[in-house]
DNA sequence: GTTAATCTTTACCAGATCTTCATGGGGGTT
DNA sequence: AACCCCCATGAAGATCTGGTAAAGATTAAC
């Protein structure tokens, strides 16, 4: 199977040492880093199946990583699971409510992790808008490997914003978004804006898209959807 | 949001309290019983989003539950979260192995029971709520995720409120709500609201749905629902 | 360290929507 | 048939929402 690529980012070698092992013995490709910095960069390149997260490391603190891990729609899908000295309930919700996909508190058991770690992975490929590097719409053009877009053909420019807006709605075309869900995958969970924020950056890209501005819907009361002019 | 329903299997009385004022002030809609046969039985009427198990339970015991739950295609792919006294890791990996996807240790706090209960629910819709996302009643077909409803094939256009409205009778047709229950979903719980009102949307709604407006029946001293005409 | 770009907040307006209220009609009951 | 509720309806006022512009805050670039 091919779901079996972990990325382990913790700074206790020892722990590291014993997450390896248990894990290759499960069956999974293992790799690691001990820096948090690092950490981010590895998980990009690798696009991993789940993440296994320290909090306190150095070069970068673990909630950070895991806030702009869940801002980054390359890689906001990829489960992560908390692991951390911290064992206070706050800590726990705050992780969580980081996008984290499970918190598990040290020192814990090699089996409990595994079982735990089997537990989400087992959740299935939920996402349908995975990877999927070019989106066509209309006269809309998206590559998302390249962080462009076009529209009748002609190379607009976003802001980064923009563009992660333009590709959450475009990523399921059709569908409705309140300004909350937007918020939470464009700027990241846990980081408090107010939502008429995206009601600007709606203009904005209104603006740019020129032509294919109609394709930018609003639904009162709702929020927005980008409709496939087919 | 659909996106809200949850079973609560549990046989203590004040567990079942807390956890039913805390998830339902967080907007989730809460059944529970205190007999794990009666359990497996709700889950399979109701359809949850999401099952909270204890288990040790009168009737049946929990692990059963959800190794039944788990072999049974119709609700197989629900989230489960086991709650228990039981907290030796033998016991956290055998209910983990056994199909569920949380496992929390009582005495546990509330706000991290809802942290879970969020970080489960996100991880996207499961099949069975992708289906539900489209609702087709005779002439009616409402598409929540696109936030439209067709009547014979064509695009009616409703007010937020309407559409929620329209939703929820629909999400249950043939049974009847009273304006009480459908104020507290549509406008929210603690907003004070004259009843009557609900009256002055379902004309609206009516008027809109031309052709099928009399899906949507008075019933004379209780308040509305919606027939299927089949 | 300064400048420029981007992001975020704020305020205001116009229009859409929600809510209330008053009135009248019907149904069921006695 | 008379009565009492309950609901349907229309209209008016209050509230909410989204578009817009502009200013303040933050970040990146030089």
């Amino acid at each position: 199977m091919s779901r079996n690529k972990i990325v382990v980012i913790e700074d206790e070698p020892d722990i590291v040492e014993v997450l390896s092992y248990n894990l290759k013995r499960e069956g999974y490709n293992v790799s690691s880093t001990l820096r948090g910095d690092e950490g981010l960069n590895l998980v990009r390149n690798q696009s991993p199946n789940l993440v296994i997260l320290d909090l306190m490391l150095p070069g970068m603190d673990g909630l950070s990583i895991c806030q702009q891990l869940k801002s980054d729609s390359l890689v906001r899908d990829i489960p992560i699971i908390i692991i951390s000295a911290k064992g206070e309930e706050s800590d726990v919700v705050i992780g969580l409510e980081m996008g984290a996909d499970d918190y598990l508190t040290k020192p814990f058991s090699p089996r409990e992790l595994i079982a735990r770690v089997k537990a989400v992975l087992r959740r299935g490929p939920t996402q349908e808008d995975k990877a999927r590097e070019r989106i066509l719409l209309g006269k809309l053009v998206i590559d998302v490997a390249r962080h462009e877009v076009n529209v009748d053909d002609e190379l607009i420019s976003l802001t980064a914003t923009e563009f992660k807006i333009l590709h959450q709605l475009a990523s399921q075309s059709g569908r409705a978004f309140t300004r909350e869900q937007l918020l939470n995958r464009v700027v990241g969970l846990g980081v408090v804006v107010v939502d008429r924020n995206i009601d600007v950056h709606i203009r904005a890209l209104r603006k740019k898209l020129g032509d294919a501005s109609d394709m930018i819907q609003t639904i009162r009361g709702v929020g927005y959807r980008l409709v496939d002019p087919k």
